[in-house]
DNA sequence: GTAGATGATAAGCACGCGCACATGATTTGT
DNA sequence: ACAAATCATGTGCGCGTGCTTATCATCTAC
């Protein structure tokens, strides 16, 4: 019994995610990169904005226009920074975080709804298995 | 304790697995989309052009020219169905068959590869809970 | 202190994608 | 038998992508 790809299977499921996730975002007024930079903003501080954009797996250049309407919907700030002057250091706005958190609140929800046809120990593994291959 | 994005991680592991596959398709002279209508065809068969399109996730519109140079490749056929004119019964050839099944080989290789940091445990229950969202 | 690396930014290119629409042949519903 | 739906096919649009190159400011190494 030959078991299905890997890859096609994964495109399946993000296909779905991706799908449920539009909606919720569109409510929230960001896009899925958008959503991708305040998330990983939020996890650790970074140095750079090409960290960053390697971080999320997106174009630095393509990121500096992304970077640009975020700070103009005032979900961010770019600040020089004082060590390195070509650096620019980016921080959440309080208005940033609390953006973030509804939609990863609303996101969540969702993805417990989609994961629902799982027992708690498949998702705990299924979490498990993702996380360890990520790379 | 706050959980990753189901969306992030699954974006995470398709950058993994679509960059290791690269190589492997090129090396069979196979497009990402050219084994997912392979794949397809010889999971079982499928009754018309649209379905086959919307079965693997890929435009209707897009799917006949990328069926054009797979008949070319001599990997598939495209008869006139006699029971509906209309439309065209797609079949593997001896060829589309041995081919797909060498790429399918190099894959699942290539996928145990990557899956080893997982236990035989986690291996398996990831397979079903993708299985079973994918839907 | 000068050369080379690094950071942010801008602009342009070629692709591939989804989508919408059109056409011609054929089947289906009534 | 006639209208509406269906199938394969083709064309064109707009968008987002990765990639490349260039510019300017600044830092680092020798």
């Amino acid at each position: 019994m030959e078991r299905e790809d890997l890859g096609a299977l994964l495109a399946q499921l993000m296909r779905r995610v991706m799908e449920a996730e539009r909606p919720i975002l569109d409510a929230q007024g960001l896009s899925m990169w958008g959503y991708a930079v305040l998330s990983r903003l939020a996890d650790q501080p970074i140095q750079t904005q090409q960290a960053l954009a390697k971080a999320i797996g997106y174009d630095k250049s393509r990121l500096i226009p992304l970077l640009d309407t975020l700070e103009q919907d005032g979900l961010l700030t770019r600040q020089p920074d004082p060590t390195d002057r070509r650096a620019h250091t980016i921080a959440l706005t309080p208005e940033g975080t609390a953006r973030l958190k509804a939609t990863k609140s609303a996101i969540h929800t969702m993805e417990e709804d989609l994961l629902a046809p799982l027992t708690a120990s498949q998702k705990q593994t299924l979490f498990i298995a993702l996380s360890r291959l990520k790379p």
